[in-house]
DNA sequence: GGATACTATGTCGGTGAACGGCATACTTGA
DNA sequence: TCAAGTATGCCGTTCACCGACATAGTATCC
């Protein structure tokens, strides 16, 4: 499939969802919001960046108005496209089809 | 990670929950489940089996009472472990919590 | 009788995603 | 001064998945 949705990129695609980031900003979102479950390794994290960008799902934008840039290397903003927003769309409905099917099941899996 | 659970490993996890089945039936569960959308290759199919059972998550079982062996190559009935009932319970409250984390921005992103 | 499709398991080479180490470079605090 | 944090990126390796192929019995249709 090529409209597949890893783990990672889509951990990366709620990050954008509510406003651009910059790559090492999406790092630190998506360990937040997994509670330090999941942190994207470099390797991860700028690969997936291209394939996501190549795919059109993400793009580069400007530095927002109030970022203060800190004199490091230049940061690089990403922000999603509507065709990122649908992708993730899409694929949050997928998981919410899992997770209804999988309703029964789940009680025998020892599930609160 | 090593306890990972890819989508497929999902599936097949999902597929055995109810029930053993062998090879071939989990790709036809999976298939009935998901409406056609996903086919497990058999590539895909029989390596993510071997790889569960590596790691305890699913074992092999005799074959049911009422399976009636067509005579062709033989069966190898599958069934999950407690181990991967565990896991299969882990995922699956893992996935709820994207969801619900991502439910405010789900709405951005033109859902239903 | 022969062709085709279905059931059933499995291997193999190739591709792509993820990992983790390393490189680089600037800033801040001990 | 030295470590830690911020920030991007490359590279070699590993692993999941794909799709083709191999093998083989059963069933159906012409």
């Amino acid at each position: 499939m090529g409209d597949a949705v890893t783990s990672r990129s889509l951990e990366i695609l709620l990050a954008l969802a509510d406003r651009p980031r910059h790559g090492y900003g999406i790092r630190q979102e998506v360990e937040r919001r997994t509670g330090g479950q999941l942190v994207l390794r470099s390797g991860t994290l700028y690969e997936a960046i291209q394939r996501l960008e190549r795919r059109a799902w993400i793009e580069s934008v400007p530095a927002p108005a109030d970022d203060q840039a800190s004199g490091g290397p230049e940061r690089r903003f990403y922000a999603l496209t509507d065709a990122g927003r649908g992708a993730l769309g899409t694929e949050l409905r997928r998981l919410r089809g899992i997770l209804e099917s999988a309703a029964g099941k789940a009680i025998t899996a020892g599930e609160a």
